[in-house]
DNA sequence: GACAAATACGAACGGTCGTACTATTTTATT
DNA sequence: AATAAAATAGTACGACCGTTCGTATTTGTC
């Protein structure tokens, strides 16, 4: 009842770190059980099928995700100051690990694979983009954004932005992309001000 | 010496549909082989290693894509309508197949995966942005553009502006993404105007 | 039409994949 | 300390992976 927690919850972390640099679907049960120093067959029990796991490590990411990018934006003062905290959140979210955001792969990797994980990635997402447009409607609240913006717009908008800077700063390495980013994200800023 | 480039050409065309229907990394030289009812060892005589069979994927995707997508760009006339022009035909290949643009997910499957494959992927995705700042520079020459405006800015920009339509259109299957992209194409192009 | 070269095939290799079983060990409760 | 339950391990499975090798077929050239 209780050690069962405690592994299921190595295995996650082990599975997440390893699903961020490799990719979702290239965690194997094998290899896992490898790093936990399982076997295969005690670790597979934890979750009857790799579907399963597959959407263990994505939830696990998504509690990581809320507990370090969107909660402690939240903390910060509503408007710009938030909008700009939840944007360094996520960078240094999405630099923290060697292969990028797990959630910018994996809804790239299982765009076309219907199930039960892309179904759960794309809930996620869609919490996200929620997320982009609460913090949206708080600065028109608070009067720095002006109280005719779109939402849905700013939220694609922005995350536009962070996909920039994901593939610019993780995948092709540029060393100016802070730089590029900032620049953006002002002349962005101002459009809504 | 006539034939064998035929069935090459016919390979590297069901294993791009494949590629981007499902990722670069499965497509399986098995499965490759039914699709185009060959022999699995048939096939692999072509090729040597399934590196360079990816490799030989992506040269192919690059020369469709310099075909349908950068080079009627560059008949537009300089300045924003080839800019314009040029955003049309990416949206227009990344809509044509299911998985959406396979230099955007490949860049993505292979960031941490050192080799010849990822490499050759990485200058694919220079070369891009070379030509998005060539198409920027020549809007410069025709009065289109500011004189001092950041040419890797502009690029930085365009390109994160399409990941952001890739990823609303391709993967979430938002309807109105045509219509956000509209709106942040003018804004832009209004900044550099 | 002969002949060398190019192309394609069939069978087999050692590995790894996800999953199913049964057996053993460890845990929590009494 | 005994015991039922939970957790882990061991072994095996069929399927598919990339690759190799020897052989057969097809092709282009003379």
């Amino acid at each position: 009842m209780e050690k069962g927690d405690t592994t299921r919850h190595a295995i996650l972390d082990a599975g997440l770190k390893m699903a961020t640099q490799l990719s979702l679907e290239s965690v194997t049960i094998g290899h896992l059980a490898k790093v936990t120093q399982m076997s295969k067959s005690g670790l597979f029990a934890h979750f009857q099928s790799k579907e399963n796991l597959q959407i263990g490590i994505m939830q696990h990411a998504g509690e990581l995700f809320a507990e370090r990018v969107v909660i402690p934006a939240l903390m910060a003062k509503a408007g710009i100051p938030r909008v700009k905290a939840l944007v360094n959140n996520w960078i240094k979210w999405s630099s923290k690990m060697t292969g990028g955001c797990i959630f910018v792969s994996s809804s790239t990797e299982f765009t076309s694979r219907p199930g039960k994980v892309r179904d759960f990635i794309l809930e996620q997402q869609e919490a996200w983009l929620d997320s982009l447009r609460r913090i949206a409607r708080s600065a028109i609240r608070v009067g720095d954004f002006k109280k005719d913006i779109d939402c849905d717009q700013f939220a694609f908008d922005l995350y536009s932005l962070l996909l920039g800077f994901h593939l610019y700063d993780r995948m092709l390495n540029h060393e100016d992309t802070k730089k590029r980013q900032d620049v953006a994200l002002d002349r962005l800023l101002d459009n809504y001000r």
